[in-house]
DNA sequence: CACTTTTCCTACTATTTTAATAGGATAAAT
DNA sequence: ATTTATCCTATTAAAATAGTAGGAAAAGTG
């Protein structure tokens, strides 16, 4: 029962980009890589998938970084998940087109159900705007996790 | 992003157990696998965790069946998942004793923490009391999940 | 223009985890 | 005496995970 570290490290990528958001300008993967003790090639992987989900875009041209998509207040903690898993799903039969014949009276998928969606709620409530805020207000001046 | 089939098999288990409390006798091994279409000796190893875990007992004799260890008001899920894992840490900057530096003041691991304990209050919150009483009123009648 | 650097894209691999199976010892009931 | 259920450990096949590697393409730099 773990997230992955991709999404971990997905995650600290997209803070890192929102706290340099409207600053103009973009940051370079190798300078993320840096902050985060990751591999360039690692990282590779990781900025690709972000992109492909739509969530940060090319600053200027090659060379000139990334920067987010949207607004950082309209990008959730889910969002990010997203791009690198496809869906939710703490247990196979929640996975959409794995119905089962007995959902509707199956009391553990009923709490497992339930759980899914206290979990993905949790997720979709905190956005990189919020924790972009956090991060100034505890003072976070270590490079990141 | 899942949760174990240990942990699954666990549960219905203890939801079977639960449905015959105060009934007096247990339920064989075999009888459950049957029930769950598990083999028995898969089905060993996980009443071995739920008996290691204290959470079930032999009825009487050795070939007498199994039965709950504590009314089942008192058993929740995160019991039975606790016989299976050790702690809940969705991620592992958050386990016993891989204490971070910066726990302090890292805003991610603030975020996984809290959804963490978001987690376990649910887990805690749902027993097997309550599981029994869901699957009478649901008309559950079928073999388990 | 030659060179370096960054991005882009795909394949591979090593380790760990997961979900089981298998073998057999022990104990109890018939 | 035999069967059958429990108990206990080791093994394994497959999948997931975390990360490395190789190199092409594009863009900026001297």
């Amino acid at each position: 029962m773990k997230f992955n570290s991709k999404t971990r490290y997905g995650l600290r990528t997209m803070l890192e980009l929102s706290l340099r958001e409207n600053m103009g300008g973009g940051i370079l993967q190798k300078e993320i890589a840096e902050n985060q003790d990751v591999s360039v090639k690692y990282l590779d992987q990781i900025i690709a998938s972000l992109k492909a989900a739509g969530l940060i875009v090319n600053a200027g041209g090659k060379k000139s970084g990334y920067r987010l998509n949207r607004p950082s207040g309209d990008i959730t903690i889910y969002d990010v998940y997203l791009a690198f898993e496809g869906d939710l799903s703490i247990i196979d039969c929640l996975s959409p087109g794995k119905e089962c014949p007995r959902e509707q009276n199956c009391v553990l998928r009923m709490f497992w159900s339930n759980l899914n969606i206290i979990i993905r709620s949790r997720m979709e409530a905190v956005n990189l705007s919020m924790l972009a805020e956090d991060y100034r207000r505890v003072g976070d001046t270590l490079k990141l996790e």
